[in-house]
DNA sequence: AACGCAAACAACCGCACCAGG
DNA sequence: ACCTGGTGCGGTTGTTTGCGT
């Protein structure tokens, strides 16, 4: 869908910046710009390009539609499951999501979650129950990014509107994003692992999917979003190996895939 | 045919991180 | 330890297109 070429040129001081689409002549200076020179310095390539860009605005341009082997359009049945997944497992890690989709940006999954999935999985979430909370704790005192937040787990018992563990109930698996989604936020929520024992038909498929949640590597991203008051968590106590290991400010907590906790 | 609305998506903006001085 | 510039990321905006009325 092309985008109306809106040219704003705002001055900032010494040139006049344009802004709004790209033309394809500026595209064209841009990508033989780069193809002799290479990537030298976003802020400084725009105008020996004979760009009247900022900086920013010429990495964009080259990183999202630009450069080869992007892929543009059509995502694949494929594709979108690995984006549902990844984004239960990462929340809105739209770069690192990306980075396990060759060809894709995270600006196009970002509006392809926006656009296609994001009410699709609201509405699925609604028709799921959520067996636990897990959140990401605030606690101003731990000098957290939002990008590194410290993880506080909420034993089922605790976990809002639930009984004991053995109340909780088993969330159907006709859709893995509601009933296992994990949602970086303000909190994280992830629903018990289905129990072994009853690893038949859907919730087989669940497994399936939960390994390939480790095919996709999502160890190294958990390990990222697993830090303790600041400092990250040395890898083998946040591994993906045999289950999700987390720790907070007071007790370490492990839910293995068979949705034991400990 | 004209209009209004929602979807789609390219691009901008603000903020955080990181490295170097 | 602090400052600054460059880069990357996620949120948001603005415009076109398509569809229904």
């Amino acid at each position: 869908m092309a985008r109306y070429p809106r040219v704003d040129k705002i001055s900032n001081g010494k040139n006049t910046v344009k802004k709004g689409a790209w033309s394809a002549d500026e595209d064209r200076k841009l990508v033989a710009y780069i193809m002799r020179f290479d990537i030298w310095n976003w802020t400084h390539m725009a105008e020996p390009a004979g760009l009247a860009r900022t900086g920013k605005s010429c990495r964009l341009r080259w990183m999202n539609y630009l450069r080869p082997n992007i892929k543009h359009g059509n995502i694949t049945k494929e594709e979108e499951e690995i984006i549902i997944n990844l984004h239960r497992v990462l929340g809105k890690r739209w770069a690192t999501i990306a980075s396990r989709l060759p060809g894709r940006t995270d600006n196009e999954i970002k509006n392809y979650w926006n656009t296609h999935l994001k009410k699709r999985c609201a509405q699925e979430k609604l028709e799921m129950p959520i067996a636990c909370d897990v959140k990401v704790n605030s606690n101003p005192n731990d000098n957290l990014t939002h990008q590194n937040p410290s993880i506080a787990i909420l034993h089922p018992t605790e976990a809002t509107n639930l009984g004991s563990p053995r109340d909780i109930p088993v969330p159907h698996a006709s859709s893995l994003c509601p009933s296992h989604e994990v949602v970086r936020d303000d909190k994280i929520l992830v629903n018990r692992w289905h129990s072994r024992g009853n690893m038949m038909g859907e919730d087989a498929n669940l497994w399936e999917q939960l390994q390939s949640l480790k095919d996709f590597s999502a160890i190294e991203d958990l390990e990222g979003m697993c830090p303790n008051s600041g400092s990250l968590l040395p890898s083998s106590e946040c591994m993906y190996s045999d289950g999700v290991y987390f720790r907070d400010s007071q007790d370490d907590f492990t839910i293995d895939l068979w949705g034991n906790w400990s």
